[in-house]
DNA sequence: TAATTATTTCGATAATCGTCGAATTATCGT
DNA sequence: ACGATAATTCGACGATTATCGAAATAATTA
């Protein structure tokens, strides 16, 4: 269990983001929330061809901000906010000046989450 | 005067800093704070070529993310804290579950900072 | 079992990314 | 002006990424 985030796997939820299709597949499945997305719905959604798509689910799979299950034929995607919240965290906690205070307003309010 | 981020420039941002020594240079320059640090102090710390270096503060720039100055003969790097917020802004709005409650708590926090 | 639907996997291809060393630009000191 | 320093730009190369269509896998229905 690491409930917080490394170096690598941060880089790989923000090249996972990093794309046009997966950024908006991404807020799709956000907005749906925890009942999730057939791959078939999400393909059509964002006028993306099946196989295509299916590369861009497993990066996103792969980096951990995503979560897959089979329900009969389909398979039903949603998001992780888990996953994004532990992105936002590192993000707040290395990239957001703690020493400095230009950033300080934005990590103090993160930090009240805790 | 762009004070939120679209989704291109955020896609810019996250695959500015999905890259090992980015993410590292970034952290970096964040840690320095608004003096900011030389190229070559900069490619010295990280262990890279100059000509990587350079290679990578572009992006760096390119995605707004950074800034630099010439100071005599170097060019000083210096994080660009805004761009930074504008970019976790973007991210807690559109990828944190705004409807659903799953991530409602980051998201009403950094309401409060606007 | 055979046909249908939903999705992934594979193979080929084009495009982009990252690294390196050599050449180039800009600035400073003498 | 000349040599030294700091950094970028360029060109070549290998590695990775993204796209497409065809074939394969999995589950349902007739």
């Amino acid at each position: 269990m690491d409930a917080t985030m490394d170096a690598k796997q941060t880089i790989s939820a923000l090249g996972a983001l990093a794309h046009e299709n997966r950024l908006q597949l991404f807020r799709l499945l956000v907005q749906r929330g925890p009942e999730g997305l057939a791959a078939g719905v999400i393909a059509e959604r964002l006028g993306v061809l099946p196989s295509s798509l299916s590369f861009h689910l497993q990066q996103l799979v792969h980096a951990g901000l995503i979560t897959q299950k089979r329900v009969s034929r389909q398979i039903i995607y949603a998001a992780n906010c888990d996953a994004m919240g532990r992105l936002m965290a590192y993000l707040t906690e290395n990239c957001c000046a703690e020493a400095s205070g230009a950033c300080a307003p934005a990590d103090a309010a993160w930090r009240k989450l805790a």
